[in-house]
DNA sequence: GCCGTTTTCGGCCCGACTGTTTTCAGTCG
């Protein structure tokens, strides 16, 4: 798939000509492209190969034949030539805040700006200062925004975001008391993006710039980047940049739907919302100059006569249109979790007995649960031989008759080997309840072939963290995930959603991929102690962000819904 | 650069804030 290459040339165009000072309509046609090429679940090479490209909303005739370039010779003449008349490191210097275009542009022009060592040098010796428009607040702002990419220059992931959400919104609920009413994030925190530029929080208050003043007071502000009576930025122990809102009642809601965004979306509501006389901003929706709505995020939507929608859907990948429709899908809810599969005990490299970690599942609320540990393969994580998952299972047998209310299921989380077969025999693999397939090693070696061969085992339930990525640290070893999807949907095989914040794998793209081909979605935590059971939240957040219904997850089955699915016993 | 049940030309979402301005450009979300 080079969909995520293709949308990555098209974005560093669209830098290239903004700074080069094109038409802004232009630069956005680039953009627009970018993200909808980044979200398409079809192949981007196979739509080119079948002379599809012109079918892609916002690729025209232009973008198209630059596509074609790309995808037949591997680079882009235009943007070769771009990038040899601006900065050498152009994207770095565009990627500071407060430090846009035209800056850039201006430094580059006048003081030979090329590095980031180069604005550091300008800035330190005062020649940035002397520079037509650039006063002394305005040269400090692009002080602060080199230093904050310098320690918070990376996205931050949803795991670690959340509970900074929760501690400052508990902050300010406890020292502004009744001065505010509702609060709650916006922005890509609310949509469930695996990772965050910022972190952005709306309360509802009267008194909006007393909140702000509470907001950048709080512990662990180390730098203030702006305070007013509507809104406050500050940094968070030098790294995490947070946003706080403060709107009037009457306007939470709008102000609600504005700041979640994405930024596509609105854009693409807004247009329907012109074509039908309406106008939204952050404070209402209008018809003509009377304001008909805002208190309600649901006013918005409904007023506009579609269906509201829920905010991890919110990215314009078709959900405008199918909210129009009134046909958008039921997203599954944590409320519908009937079960988490993959649990490790002491057994392998978990940090809690096989009954200590059922008692923490069973105080989740769910009624059963499969613990899948680590296969003998696996030496770093203590994998089991088969004598000691024997005795996992006995241990699992006799646990059982402790409850009435609730089902601990034997697995095993069994190696994919280097040459596609499992650590475990048939039989071995027979004697179990639920099997997760996975890939830990040799990840150079043919890891779509491996993947493949696993699903055509009937004792095989679900691939876990297909794609082996680490959000924070590496890229995963990219199996075909066309051809994985096609032999899941083939053999009857679930894909996992693995919940832990920096795997979330499937991510989002392959999720809404996976159920368009009728693919099983297994979301589970893999827990390796009490504290990563609750990251069920984040691994039903992206299933929802790639469309999942609860009838798409196996998790959200009874145990004998689950039984009856198995591929073992469809078998005769 | 894209797009069209008003248009093949002339539109393209909307607003806030900041700073350096004498009426507005740049940046951001």
């Amino acid at each position: 798939m080079k969909n995520q290459q293709v949308a990555e040339i098209l974005e560093k165009m669209a830098d290239l000509l903004e700074f080069k000072g094109e038409m802004p309509f232009k630069i956005a046609a680039y953009r627009k492209a970018s993200r909808t090429i980044n979200d398409l679940t079809e192949d981007i090479e196979k739509i080119w190969q079948e002379g599809r490209l012109a079918e892609i909303p916002g690729v025209g005739k232009s973008l198209q034949g630059k596509i074609d370039q790309f995808l037949a010779e591997g680079k882009i003449r235009q943007l070769d030539e771009l990038l040899e008349q601006v900065p050498r490191d152009i994207f770095e210097l565009l990627s500071i805040q407060n430090f846009g275009p035209k800056s850039v542009a201006l430094a580059y022009k006048k003081l030979g700006v090329e590095t980031l060592d180069d604005l550091e040098k300008v800035l330190d010796d005062g020649s940035l200062a002397t520079l037509p428009g650039m006063g002394a607040k305005k040269v400090e702002n692009i002080r602060k925004g080199l230093e904050l990419r310098k320690t918070a220059g990376s996205r931050i992931s949803i795991g670690i975001a959340l509970p900074i959400v929760e501690k400052v919104i508990s902050y300010i609920k406890e020292k502004a008391g009744s001065k505010i009413g509702r609060i709650s994030p916006a922005g890509s925190v609310r949509r469930s993006r695996e990772t965050v530029h910022d972190i952005d929080i709306l309360a509802e208050t009267d008194h909006g710039g007393e909140v702000i003043e509470i907001f950048t007071h709080m512990p662990r502000v180390t730098q203030v980047l702006g305070a007013g009576d509507t809104k406050g930025s500050v940094v968070l122990d030098d790294r995490f940049q947070v946003d706080l809102r403060a709107v009037k009642s009457e306007s939470y809601g709008a102000a609600q739907q504005y700041f979640t965004g994405s930024k596509d979306h609105n854009v693409h509501l807004r247009e329907i919302a012109k074509k039908n006389g309406y106008k939204i901003n952050e404070y209402g929706i209008y018809k003509g100059e009377d304001k008909i709505g805002g208190e309600d995020e649901k006013d918005i939507y409904r007023l506009l006569k579609m269906s509201w929608i829920p905010p991890e859907l919110r990215e314009n990948r078709g959900e405008i249109e199918a909210a129009l429709e009134n046909a958008l899908p039921e997203l599954v809810t944590v409320q519908d979790i009937k079960s988490d599969l993959h649990i490790h005990s002491t057994f392998s490299d978990g940090q809690l007995t096989v009954e200590e970690m059922a008692e923490q599942v069973r105080s989740m609320g769910y009624s059963f649960m499969a613990f899948c540990d680590h296969s003998k393969y696996a030496v770093y994580a203590n994998g089991l031989d088969e004598k000691r998952l024997l005795q996992e299972i006995l241990e699992i047998r006799q646990l059982n008759e402790k409850y009435d209310d609730f089902v601990v299921l034997t697995g095993s989380e069994v190696d994919i080997l280097p040459d596609g077969s499992l650590d475990f025999s048939d039989e071995i693999l027979a004697q179990l309840d639920f099997v997760v397939a996975s890939i830990h090693s040799a990840f150079k070696t043919d890891p779509t072939m491996r993947t493949l061969a696993a699903m055509e085992n009937k004792y095989v339930d679900v691939i876990a963290h297909p794609t082996g990525r680490l959000i924070s640290r590496r890229e995963g070893f990219s199996p075909d995930m066309d051809k994985v999807i096609e032999k899941a949907a083939q053999t009857g095989t679930a894909l996992e959603v693995n919940s832990y914040w920096d795997r979330l794998d499937l991510s989002d793209i392959h999720v809404k991929k996976a159920v368009e081909h009728g693919v099983k979605i297994s979301i589970n935590t893999d827990s390796h102690n009490p504290h990563h059971l609750s990251m069920m939240a984040l691994g039903v957040g992206n299933a929802r962000r790639g469309w999942a219904k609860k009838s798409d997850v196996i998790n959200a089955m009874t145990l004998d819904e689950l039984r009856a699915w198995q591929k073992r016993s469809n078998e005769k």
